[in-house]
Formats: C-alpha cells, sequence, structure tokens
DNA sequence: ATCAATATTGCAAAATATTGCAATTAATAT
DNA sequence: ATATTAATTGCAATATTTTGCAATATTGAT
C-alpha cells in the first residue's frame, strides 16, 4: 500500500470521525504503530491534521479550531444557551465569561443580531469573529493554559473599564447566606470584575450548584438579575431566590 | 507496446483508483519497472499525475491546494523564522507582532525555552499555549475580523506597559528615509508601541520589502537592531543598513 | 510519587530509486 | 536499402527511503 493511500484513509477517517487513533490506524493499514506515527506527523508538518498523543485530530486552518473543543456540550447546557439568548437584545453591550455555558450561548447567537461583546475567552472571540455584525472586544492578560481564558490583573482591569448591559456568567455556585462562589481565587476575582461592571447578570446555573459554595467570594447572591437553569421547577429554590428579586427561568 | 498507449493505461487506472502501484503496472504492460518509473516520471513532468514512492496518484487539483499553499508560504518565511530563532534566549520577554512571520517563530520555537511573550495575536497565543514552559500575556483590545489581532488604544496602552527584551516584528516596508511604515493605520500604531516598549527589535522582512515606504509610519530605520530578509546577500542594501549600525540576516 | 501508555531515538533489514551502461529498436538521411 | 544517430529498454550496482523493532525517555493520570 502506497504511503498517499494511508494518508487518504487517515484523512478521511478524520473527516468523519474528528479523531483517529494509532493502534486502529495501525490494524486498518496493516502497518506498525511506528509508521502510522510518522505518517501523522507527515500530515501534521503539512497542517493537515494535529497530531495529539494516541492519534491525531483534524486541523482546520484558522488559528485553533475551539469549536471542535466544544464537547458537544451536555443537553442541560443547550436548553440553558437556548433560554439565555432571550435576554440578549439588538444593539447591547454583552460580557461573556470564559466558561463553556456562555461558549454554547455565543454558538447558538444568531448571525443577524448586532451586538457588542467583551470576553476574555479565547473560544467565545474566535465563535464570534465570524458574526459580521458583533464586536469583539477582548480583555488582555495572563493567558491561562488549557482552559484559553485571560485572567489576572490586566484582565480585571479591562473589564472595569465598561458598563454593560448584560452580563453572562458561567457556572458557579450560588447559595442565599456565601452567596456566589467559585472554585478558583483568580477566575473567581475575574468574574467579579464582570459582574460589577453590568447593568443585567444572568447566571448560568445547573439546578446541583444551587444551594452549594465554593471558596472564592465573587459576589452576593442578590447582585444577580436572573438566574438560568436546566430544570426551573425546582420548587423550593425556585421560591427563595425568587422571593430575593431574582427571576427564575 | 508504444509509451503512448502504456501512458493511457495508466491515466485510465489512475482515473479508475486513485493510485497505481509500479509491480501492478509492470505486470499488465509487461515492461520493466524501470520504464514503468520513467513513464510515470514522464507524465509527471507534464503535471498528469502525481509521482510517489512505489506508483503514482492522481494529481491534486486546483491551484489552490491548501497543502501547497501551507508549504509554498513556508519555504522563504521559514528561513527567516530558522534565523529568528538564533536571538531568543533563554528566560527573555518577547513581543511577538501578529504578522504570518511571526507565527512562523512561534511555531518553529523549541517547546523547552523558557520565555514571556507579549502578543495581541491569537494564532500566536493559540501556538504558544501548548508551551509548557512560555508564559502568554496577551493584549486586549478590539478584535479586528480576518486577521485574529486585538488593535487600539487598549491593544497600545497594554504593550506600553513592557519593556521587552526583544520584539519581532512583521513584514513592513524599510526605507532609509521614510524609516519603518506599514499599509495600515491601525495596525502601524500597535506596531510602534510594541517596537517602543522593547530593547532590540528585529525586522522580518523580505528583500523586495526594503527601500520601499507606505502611507503610514512606524519608526525611525535606526531603531532597528536587525533585519532578518530570506536573502541577505543583496550587497547594495546590505552595506547601506548595515552603516546605520543594523545588524543583517 | 508511581505506573501504564505513549513517544522518541537509533538501528538494521527491506523496499524502492537512481545511475551508468549495453543491447535493442525506431528514425532519419543518404 | 543501409548506415548513422537518437531514443528506448532492461539490467546491475549503488544510493536513498521506508519500515519495524527494541531500548529509552516522556507524559498523563491517579
Amino acid at each position: 500500500m502506497l504511503k498517499e493511500e494511508r494518508f487518504r484513509v487517515i484523512l478521511s477517517q478524520l473527516g468523519q470521525d474528528q479523531k483517529v487513533h494509532l493502534a486502529e490506524l495501525s490494524y486498518v493499514l496493516k502497518v506498525s504503530e511506528d509508521t502510522v506515527r510518522r505518517d501523522i506527523k507527515e500530515l501534521a508538518d503539512q497542517g493537515l491534521l494535529k497530531s495529539v498523543r494516541g492519534g491525531a485530530v483534524p486541523h482546520s486552518p484558522g488559528p485553533h479550531n475551539f469549536k471542535d473543543r466544544v464537547e458537544y456540550g451536555s443537553e442541560q447546557k443547550q436548553i440553558i444557551a437556548g433560554k439565555a439568548l432571550s435576554f440578549l437584545k439588538d444593539g447591547q453591550v454583552a460580557i461573556f465569561d470564559g466558561g463553556t455555558s456562555a461558549m454554547l450561548i455565543a454558538q447558538a447567537l444568531p448571525k443577524d443580531i448586532h451586538l457588542t461583546v467583551v470576553t476574555n475567552s479565547f473560544p467565545i472571540a474566535s465563535i464570534l469573529e465570524e458574526h459580521e455584525k458583533v464586536e469583539v472586544l477582548f480583555a488582555g492578560g495572563r493567558l491561562l493554559k488549557n482552559s484559553f481564558v485571560t485572567i489576572g490583573n490586566e484582565t480585571i482591569q479591562y473589564f472595569r473599564k465598561f458598563r454593560a448591559d448584560i452580563c453572562f456568567s458561567g457556572i458557579c455556585s450560588i447559595h442565599t447566606d456565601f452567596g456566589v462562589t467559585g472554585p478558583d481565587y483568580e477566575e473567581s476575582e475575574v468574574k467579579r470584575a464582570m459582574v460589577e461592571s453590568s447593568r443585567e447578570i444572568i447566571a448560568l446555573s445547573t439546578m446541583e450548584k444551587l444551594g452549594t459554595a465554593e471558596a472564592y467570594y465573587v459576589c452576593p447572591t442578590n447582585q444577580l438579575t436572573t438566574i438560568i437553569t436546566d430544570q426551573p421547577d425546582n420548587l423550593d429554590a425556585f421560591e427563595i431566590y425568587k422571593s430575593m428579586g431574582i427571576k427564575m427561568v
């Protein structure tokens, strides 16, 4: 079998599956894993795919295909994203935080809405780059490896310059006494800056995060305007937050 | 069997199968593999197929094959990238601008070097995100569609906060009288901020950009420390810039 | 820290290419 | 026709590339 044939198989398989494993290919192509590895390396050098540990993944032209990174967001998060969209109005200035929930909103965003989006998330900025009518303002700062968001004082200062209409803040723990809290110090600091720079705060949370608390404080619960959850039919929590003037959706 | 006849068979077989093997053809055509090889070479010279080890595959159609583009651009710029790397020392703070040249440097960067990189380019930040020992500081600002870099006042202010060791600035026009100039107002402004925030300035340019000028001013020529070109053997230019105290590589 | 999975490297064997050369065939001029 | 030249072909000797293996290093997850 020609090397070129193997290339074709690898690329075609990759087109279907978004991933290929060395062992699989080695079996299918009837060559050693070493050879597959070398093939993958060669294809990677040509920019046709990206070599990763144990196999390869597609590599589309742009800077990075963050869209692939969005693991088929859980069904619940899709629901949340759908609901969130109804809060966005044409012409608004919106802050998007770096979580996967906010990313799903960005992905679900219709192409024809006119917005100014402020974010510290590479994936979100990349997604919105394709939206003609969306102006993207990106918060600088130290790039956090693996999650592709910027953090640190610079990032915070950037957000503080805004008075946005609306802010989508991803999964945090929400507790009536302890307020909104997060598991990471620096990210929580950034989140606070976002929240304090916006008029309306839409918290995106799953039901199980309600009533729990983490180590780092973000803001008081009553600062939230709305809480969007996957199942707003949990009446206990529903009533509690509603009585605080928070809209539950 | 006539040579032309063999050609016809080879091409026809290739049309059906997307591939041909030397051994097969040798058997079918009843000539030695050497002859088949020579046939293939001749057909390849005419651009009718692509000769590969062990046989041939159809010639990839279209002048703008993605793969070709990658390799093509690389050719000269790869040389520049290689040279640029020798200027980077462990532990330095480096500014990378948003051009493709700087991107190639990032791509060619060894994984084990310890650096702090300041950039306004998504692609570069993405590439370096995979480098364990590289801290990426990203300049915020307005995201420029299509080129994935941030620009504007925020971006400029961000760079002004640094005093970097070295700055890699992509292809600009360089003229002894008019200085360094660029084709876009905002990008040139950002470039100036980068240049003024760095001790050492490495300009990455192709030979044809030397001695030309564009509309927007970046900095005086003598502010450059080094000019890296693809062919530093153009002695005329070489001497001129060298006499200004600029290192030509 | 530890372990298993994966990657890298060097190396030798196998596959494939290249080259020079001689034999054959086709082409052309006389 | 025939001699001369040029092109084609197969073969053998010599490079070059590819491949799988084994030893070693690296990585990722726990």
